[in-house]
RNA sequence: GGGAGAGUUCCCGAGCGGCCAAAGGGGGCAGACUGUAAAUCUGUUGCUGAUAGCUUCGGUGGUUCGAAUCCACCUUCUCCCA
């Protein structure tokens, strides 16, 4: 017999917080529920934490249930202040739509749009009309500004100062969710477990004018051990758009989280069934790295499509197990341009492929034993590349991870 | 509108008019150890063909032999009063 949807989205770990149970257990396990998930467009791509969102709308939509994905072209004007410390800048109409495009196009290789199933939507086409006075006085009187301080979101951010703009934030959402429920037959939302009051605004709206009962769910965030979101790196975050994050890099991310985030992952990522996950949990040690390289493929597969995701595999293989050169490591071409008396200096060349962001962090990475060139090691500052070695293509290696090829026609 | 205070490098945060490219921590990078993990230890962390030079401490001017440090104006933020 097989599970149920809701239970194995508990059995997964993707349920932080519902606004009643057994109504939604029902709900979304009859296949009754249309739920909406929003998404700011606060950049030009999706990341992680919109992939999770996004995986959660296709169980659901397997299970029977209709997926409405609001981009958040008008909120986006606004900037929620959940889980921020400071203002979000403000984005131009023209970068918001920009955003909007991008997210579109995304979210199409993953959720089904068209007639009796997903359907997407923008909140701009009906925040952005709204009047003001009209506004406030039908929705805004529903609201206590001493209940709204004292949600989570705002309370950290009192100290540090919060716009009235933003403020407003909270029923923007409200009202997003109320307008989805009258046009729409919206009963229910989900979001990141930090929207929990934004959406409990939503639902009280609801009641208070309609005297109807929806829904809210939240999704739990995706943490590592050490309580950081993941999805991040130094460098920004992890981004579903392959111009942005490498498939390789991407695949990467993956294969490197820490043991203790594996199971986690796969189990909330993944849509492998929940009987193999549970063979894994067995597993320790180094067989763990095993678990790493199954989320890793299984990620980059969904993501990025099979070729790709075997196309890193074998990258990575060959990078870490055999060593030997292959063809899907990024590379940079070096043109006559860079050569000077038919040679490139090293460090030169570092910067130039963009391993190092200069020449001084060229210059300790070599001091400091961490360049290979071809598999060995380089001390030599002065060391020097050849055309003819360009003309065969010389594989930099820094540190344990980063590669590069540099070659030349 | 009135008053008080703050803005320092990727982040937090010290900083006496010269000894400041700027303490300390976090993060990053590299080395050792390993399993492409974690923990730990070590080094490093503005730029430059480099015992020196160059560009940095919200912005613009000024005082001075010399300014992150003093003065003026501007700007942003926080706090108290209204």
């Amino acid at each position: 017999m097989k599970m149920k949807i809701y239970e194995e989205l508990v059995a997964r770990g993707l349920i932080a917080q519902v606004t009643d149970e057994e109504k939604i257990r029902k709900l979304i396990n009859e296949g009754k529920a249309t739920f909406y998930i929003g998404f700011d467009p606060t950049a030009d791509s999706l990341h992680v934490g919109h992939f999770m969102a996004l995986c959660l709308m296709k169980r659901l939509q397997m299970a029977g249930n209709k997926p409405v994905v609001l981009i958040g072209g008008g909120t986006g004007y606004i900037g929620d202040p959940s889980g921020r410390t400071d203002l979000r800048s403000m984005m131009t109409p023209e970068i918001i739509q920009y955003n909007c495009d991008r997210f579109k196009e995304q979210m199409e290789k993953f959720i089904e749009f068209g007639d009796g199933k997903a359907i997407m939507v923008n909140n701009a086409d009906w925040l952005l009309d709204l009047n003001y006075i009209e506004f406030i006085r039908d929705i805004g009187s529903h609201f206590s500004v001493n209940n709204m301080l004292r949600a989570d979101c705002y309370k950290q951010r009192l100290e540090k100062g919060l716009s009235f703009l933003e403020l407003n934030y909270m029923i923007m959402q409200s009202y997003d969710f109320y307008y989805l429920f009258q046009n729409h037959g919206c009963n229910m939302q989900f979001g990141g477990d930090d929207q929990w009051s934004n959406m409990l605004g939503g639902k009280e709206l609801i009641r208070r004018i309609l005297g109807e009962e929806a829904y809210a769910m939240t999704i739990t965030l995706l943490l590592n051990s050490e309580g950081n979101k993941m999805g991040k790196t130094a460098s920004g975050a992890v981004w579903l758009d392959p111009n942005k994050t490498s498939p390789f890099d991407f695949y990467q991310y993956w294969r490197n989280v820490s043991d203790d985030d594996v199971l986690k992952c796969i189990r909330m990522l993944t849509f492998l069934p929940l009987e193999e996950i549970k063979k894994m949990e067995t597993w320790e040690g180094s067989q763990l790295n095993e678990a790493k390289e199954i989320l890793a493929y299984e990620l980059t597969n969904m993501i990025h499509g099979e070729e790709e995701a075997l196309n890193a595999q074998k990258a990575s293989h060959a990078l870490f197990i055999s060593g030997i050169d292959d063809a899907n490591m990024p590379s940079t071409e070096i043109t006559e341009d860079h050569l000077a008396d038919g040679v490139i200096k090293i460090m030169d060349l570092m910067v130039q492929c963009g391993i190092v962001s200069s020449k001084s962090e060229a210059r300790r990475l070599i001091m400091q034993g961490g360049l290979q060139i071809n598999d060995e090691k380089v001390t030599d500052l002065d060391y020097s590349i050849t055309k003819e070695q360009l003309k065969e293509g010389i594989k930099l290696r820094k540190g344990k991870k980063t590669y590069h090829k540099a070659f030349m026609e």
